[in-house]
DNA sequence: TACTATACGGAATCGTGATTCCGTTTGCAA
DNA sequence: TTGCAAACGGAATCACGATTCCGTATAGTA
């Protein structure tokens, strides 16, 4: 949502903004800050640090912040990509020859994926916000929501489940997988099989009505 | 591992310390900030403020910190409160007439506690540090093995089942309740039914062993 | 090669919230 | 009622991490 900028002489041709492009190094230092802040915030989590990231890309916190305003905006550009891994996987699952492994699927995966990304749990866990808008720009309610029909369709997802039950299936198993430790560390898989066998038609009683 | 007092000149009735007794104003002002960071936290989570647990509780930040040496003791004094509460129904339905049901009800009530306690939910969502100093204290692990054994042996509960699996279910649970917001608030009763039906015998398929 | 708009580095700044300090007040035992 | 150890209040301090600032360096161009 960047503001155009304004051509006061000539507005035939005012839309038509060209940036400047970008110094060589300029777009070699993006794309560093963007591959270390990938690197430390799956291995630490939301409270990796920006002095951190900066050195990992060896660049200053300066250029860091010249790249991406704030490390909110740095997060959101993260789970943006995570997110259309996910999309991916869902449209994947949606040409599937097993409705219903479809859905088993794709909840395995987003359980994976956050296994490998602890940034992203603590988003899933912590940030609705974040997850919400990066959610709504690859479209995943929509997906959703047709891998849930087409498994309903076949009889093999109990009918009583809806689409918005999915996120927060996900999120659940996303807080639970860097969470655990001890004995519990390790487990989430056996996590993620057993609600999907919650999830099988028929169910054994009406889920309550949401709110 | 605390290290013992040396007694060097009467080691006869040294250990028995007397404490001297407290104040009144002590006593009273203790129960106050008891009171007032169980509400602060229970709304907003473990991110409330100390001077404002001070303040709630009409009292200095100095008199909050004598009575809990850091924020960290005062929400460890806090948890142990709901983990007893846990633990005894936990007790409870140890000896309901229905054993599946017990741990079902369980399953409920800790779900409840979480979704009417904010703090709680954080620190089951990401400080397993003091949940499991606090779970030890009340031998929940116990509770909970009992609680899964009885239900395995009526053969309502999948016998795969490990009672390590309850704390993981219960915490999942509790990072969802107040996470969601928009159209997933308030879903996650329907969640709790889900993973219950899940964890009904005989279950569809042999979850995957943990590590 | 010289010039300048872009970019860079990283010390200094700012904000926030936990924790400490110390002068004052108060419960209570003699 | 007096004396004083136990408590209090809350301003000041500390710690930590995000973000800003500005002097310096350099890619790209004439």
């Amino acid at each position: 949502m960047k503001a155009l900028q304004e051509i006061e002489t000539s507005p035939a041709d005012a839309p038509i903004t060209v940036e400047p492009a970008q110094r060589a190094d300029a777009r070699r230092n993006h794309a560093a800050v963007i591959a270390a802040a990938k690197r430390l915030f799956a291995d630490q989590g939301l409270d990796a640090q920006m002095p951190d990231v900066a050195k990992a890309a060896k660049v200053g916190v300066g250029t860091v912040y010249r790249h991406f305003p704030t490390k909110e905006a740095l997060i959101a550009a993260l789970v943006a990509d995570r997110f259309e891994r996910l999309a991916e996987k869902a449209r994947e699952e949606l040409i599937a020859a097993d409705p219903w492994e479809g859905v088993c699927n794709f909840l395995r995966f987003a359980a994976q994926i956050q296994a490998d990304d602890r940034g992203l749990c603590d988003v899933m866990g912590s940030r609705p916000d974040l997850m919400d808008d990066a959610a709504r720009a690859v479209r995943l309610d929509k997906l959703a929501d047709e891998l849930v029909k087409r498994a309903q369709r076949s009889g093999q997802l109990r009918p009583d489940l809806e689409w918005e039950d999915i996120p927060l299936i996900a999120c659940g198993l996303g807080s639970i997988i860097h969470t655990a430790v001890g004995p519990a560390a390790g487990r989430w898989p056996r996590l993620v099989e057993l609600v999907l066998d919650g999830l099988q038609a028929p169910g054994s009683a009406e889920l309550p009505k949401p709110l």
